[in-house]
DNA sequence: TCGGGATTAGGACATTTGTCCTAACCCCCG
DNA sequence: CGGGGGTTAGGACAAATGTCCTAATCCCGA
């Protein structure tokens, strides 16, 4: 019989690390002091540091259905479900100038690391492209939808990026209501 | 007399290393087989790694400054100046396809890291945000021109990040068009 | 109560890391 | 040609890393 309740400890403890230090700098003895376990005993759970990663982006994967889904089932209006997607940033603004966004900064690590896992992070990228372009098609912006989707996520990557590098809570709230702005801007169109 | 020319060897390999691995996973044995020296060796030039990272970045200020006043003597057309901004992302595609933006990618690292040097690392950022919002102030956007420029940074890190995850070559082009369409809108709007 | 599988602690291991030291080299100046 | 400072190679060092092994502990079922 496993043990999943110490499995998922140490899975939380680790997605936590690896959020706000990054992955590479993320050793066994963090993760082991955070958990309160001796290091060499992961062995038991993970047969390497890359598995911990690996449940860790399975995770987050999970997670981040789950969120979607929950969107979907609170409100039935596309662009409200949109706007859910943007205020992201607002609920998580203070960890975000912490320290980033999680997706994109495994995301970026992973690719410079040149890590097999690298694929499996950019899903969750996929996860939000796919959700967010489902919601502009049934706006009537089928033809469009993917690229729509892309540029929404873009602007919050990077309004992440220099959320982390200036700390401006304010630049943060101010490109919330922009992309709300040309998230109208778009119903119009969708409309017309 | 010092040896100017093997610390500047020293800080390219450096720079790029830094650049495709990232920071803290760029090790002084690395440096040294680009380089060609003995791993030792490093502390007659640099009497850290942090040091090395230092001058890195300084070099990279250097450069951002040459590049930005360059454009700016190139062109005394301030649109004509931020449409050469824009086009870093094309002119270094296939680069930021692979590793991302290097300013980008740095901040967030030294960010997570808690590192000290994540200050002068974001100065580059300032650098870019100061030189662009001039670029707005003498377009007439004035009391804008701060929130306009941060916004055209974030948009350029997020089709930064964006392109690393998906290898879209397409998504750039079309996020470039879409500034540069952005930034006639501004040009618009400051004349009238 | 007791046996046995699940779980854990603790340490050994080879390797790599950043740092430092020393002896040797190279090359210019006198 | 010879000496000396600038430069280098090479290795030593402690600490940290990922990995693995073994013995002890825990706890549930018979």
């Amino acid at each position: 019989m496993p043990a999943p309740e110490t499995r998922d400890r140490i899975l939380e403890a680790a997605d936590a690390l690896i959020y706000r230090q990054g992955f590479a700098p993320t050793s066994f003895a963090d993760i082991a002091a955070a958990v309160g376990l001796s290091r060499g005993n992961f062995y038991y759970h993970f047969r390497s540091k890359d598995a911990i990663l690996d449940a860790v982006i399975a995770r987050r994967q999970a997670a981040t259905r789950a969120m979607l889904a929950q969107w979907e089932a609170q409100d039935p209006d596309p662009a409200a479900r949109i706007r859910a997607f943007i205020d992201i940033l607002a609920r998580n603004r203070s960890a975000i100038i912490a320290h980033g966004c999680p997706v994109g900064t495994l995301s970026n690590e992973l690719a410079k690391l040149g890590h097999p896992l690298h694929g499996p992070a950019r899903d969750i990228f996929a996860l939000f492209r796919d959700w967010l372009a489902a919601q502009f098609a049934a706006l009537g912006l089928g033809d469009r939808a993917e690229a729509l989707a892309l540029h929404l996520l873009a602007r919050s990557q990077g309004v992440a990026t220099l959320a982390t590098a200036f700390g401006a809570a304010a630049f943060v709230q101010a490109e919330i209501d922009d992309m709300k702005a040309w998230l109208d801007a778009r119903l119009a169109e969708g409309k017309g």
